[in-house]
RNA sequence: GGCGGCGUGGCCGAGUGGUUUAGGCAGGGGCCUGCAAAGCCCCGUACGGCGGUUCGAUUCCGCCCGCCGCCUCCA
């Protein structure tokens, strides 16, 4: 059984589904008004890790993230740029994908789009509105924080408190500063939708709100996203549906920040590096590999040196796959099928127990190169059979976590003319060519391994 | 000011009241190899400072120092 910790609670807590055997989660995916950076890599890879064990353990997951595509940073750049605002939401949406699909991340079941929802947004409000939780001022509409019973759950803090350290702007005609906006009425040169309130757009943390309950459905099991989300998006999120009487996350999850040089990183601090530029220069797997040797819920520093880390610990992997032929061999999915398919039982029952304690992935990959370590061990010992028993078990575990293992690659015909040219240099002991053309093919990206079968090659 | 977290060997990064170690990367020494590569073995004996609890603390408690996050748009 899973045990995740519970913004909520503040401690780690069995996950209990809302219908046994399926687990419904929302994502809080980003605004897309620029390319994504590797922050958003972070919370990307950080709930698909958390899905894949969750399907590995052999659940069904229904995952929602959602792209927010109407937003003031967005209306900024399109003005900018003389620009429509769906022509600037669909680069960056589909910059998103790309970057998604290069990090080996499992697209969400459903996607949705903020304006598309705009129509429920409206009717949430009016709810709202009707309730006589959120009122009306001249430039919107705002929900009463203290109509909303156990506000600061998920800042983990009283009313009084949050209030103390609230900030006011000036000429703000709020109630309390708390109050959040809800529906924005339109100024010159905004697009806007039709409301009760005149022309507008809806406020930031109505989307999630209505698009989580419609695909989800009430009570659903888990709401994730950065830390940073937890107060105050996430907050305001949960005042709204508890305050129309519907039943919100059973639980809250929430994975750390990443760091650059010891600083949160982040587009407004300006040390922000694109995921689509780390993606051009690294392989994606090397990103989640170094994640997966940090918690989840800790910060993780990202620089070119923890990078090029990962990227070496990540050779030692692959050239498993190498030695013991395990290229395009079928994975089992789930840890039941794993251990049915003779993978050794004691590690997958070590790997899961490490992850059901709230995704314990830096001891679960230990324990991953232990057993690459034990296959390699069993190998030279010249039992292969173990020894590839032993890897396979490595490979399926990899692949529980998102990580997918590459072997030997087929080379093309001059490549691999060169390279039995060599093997008949080396079988002659004319060694001078033979170093000659493994040059030649160094220069050309290929890596050569001389093994009992001949010269391996590989990228 | 309020709330929370962190400070581990050259680097990254887990974890634990005590007998034998996280793990990875880098480094040194060996084995293997025509030379490499890959692999295996061995090596460095780390837990911010000061007190306290304890037979014993890196691990619990207190204080101090340093760093970071949230309280505002933010993954």
């Amino acid at each position: 059984m899973l045990r995740l910790h519970d913004t909520a609670t503040g401690r780690i807590e069995p996950l209990v589904l809302r219908d046994p055997g399926q687990v419904s989660m929302y994502v809080c995916g980003l605004t897309v008004y620029d390319v994504p950076h590797i922050g958003h890599g972070r919370f990307a890879l950080a709930f698909d890790i958390l899905r894949r064990y969750l399907e590995f353990s052999g659940l069904e997951v229904r995952y929602v993230s959602n792209i927010t595509d109407i937003d003031d940073k967005i209306i900024a750049r399109a003005n900018e740029e003389k620009r429509t605002l769906t022509d600037v939401t669909r680069e960056f949406e589909a910059a998103w994908w790309v970057a998604v699909d290069a990090l080996g991340i499992t697209r969400p079941t459903v996607a949705p789009r903020a304006t598309e929802y705009v129509d429920d947004m409206v009717t949430l409000v009016a709810d709202l509105v009707g309730r006589g939780i959120a009122y009306e001022t001249s430039d919107g509409v705002y929900l009463s924080v203290d109509a909303v019973p156990g506000y600061g759950l998920l800042a983990r803090q009283s009313l009084d408190s949050l209030r103390a350290g609230a900030r006011v702007e000036p000429g703000e005609e709020k109630r309390s500063p708390l109050d959040f906006v809800l529906w924005k009425k339109a100024k010159p040169g905004e697009p806007t939708w039709p409301s009760p309130w005149g022309p507008g757009r809806p406020g930031w943390h109505t989307e999630c709100v209505v698009m989580s309950l419609d695909l989800l459905g009430d009570d659903f099991d888990i709401h994730g996203g950065g830390i940073d989300l937890a107060f105050p998006h996430h907050e305001n999120e949960r005042a709204q549906a508890v305050a129309v009487g519907r039943t919100f996350a059973r639980h809250w999850v929430h994975n750390g920040h990443v760091m650059m040089g010891g600083e949160k990183m982040s587009k407004s601090l300006g040390n922000f590096t694109s995921l689509t530029d780390l993606l051009e220069r690294t392989d994606g797997r090397a990103y989640r590999l170094l994640l997966l040797r940090s918690h989840y819920r800790s910060q993780v520093e990202v620089t070119p040196d923890t990078i090029a880390d990962a990227e070496e610990a990540l050779k030692g992997l692959d050239a498993l796959v190498r030695r013991f032929h395990l290229e395009g061999v079928p994975l089992a999915a789930t840890a039941a099928q794993a251990t049915a398919e003779g993978a050794d039982a004691v590690a997958v029952a070590s790997f899961r127990s490490h992850m059901d304690d709230d995704l314990g992935t830096p001891a679960a990959v230990a324990g991953i190169f232990e057993l690459a370590r034990q296959a390699n061990l069993a190998a030279d010992a010249g039992d292969n059979t173990e020894g590839r028993r032993l890897a396979l078990t490595a490979a399926v575990l990899c692949a529980a976590l998102g990580l997918r293992l590459h072997g030997r690659v087929e080379p093309d015909e001059a490549t691999k003319a060169k390279a039995d040219a060599r093997d008949a240099a080396r079988a002659a002991k004319d060694w001078a060519r033979a170093d000659a053309l493994r040059a030649e093919l160094e220069a050309d990206g290929w890596h050569l391994e001389d093994g009992p079968e001949g010269g391996q090659l590989h990228r």
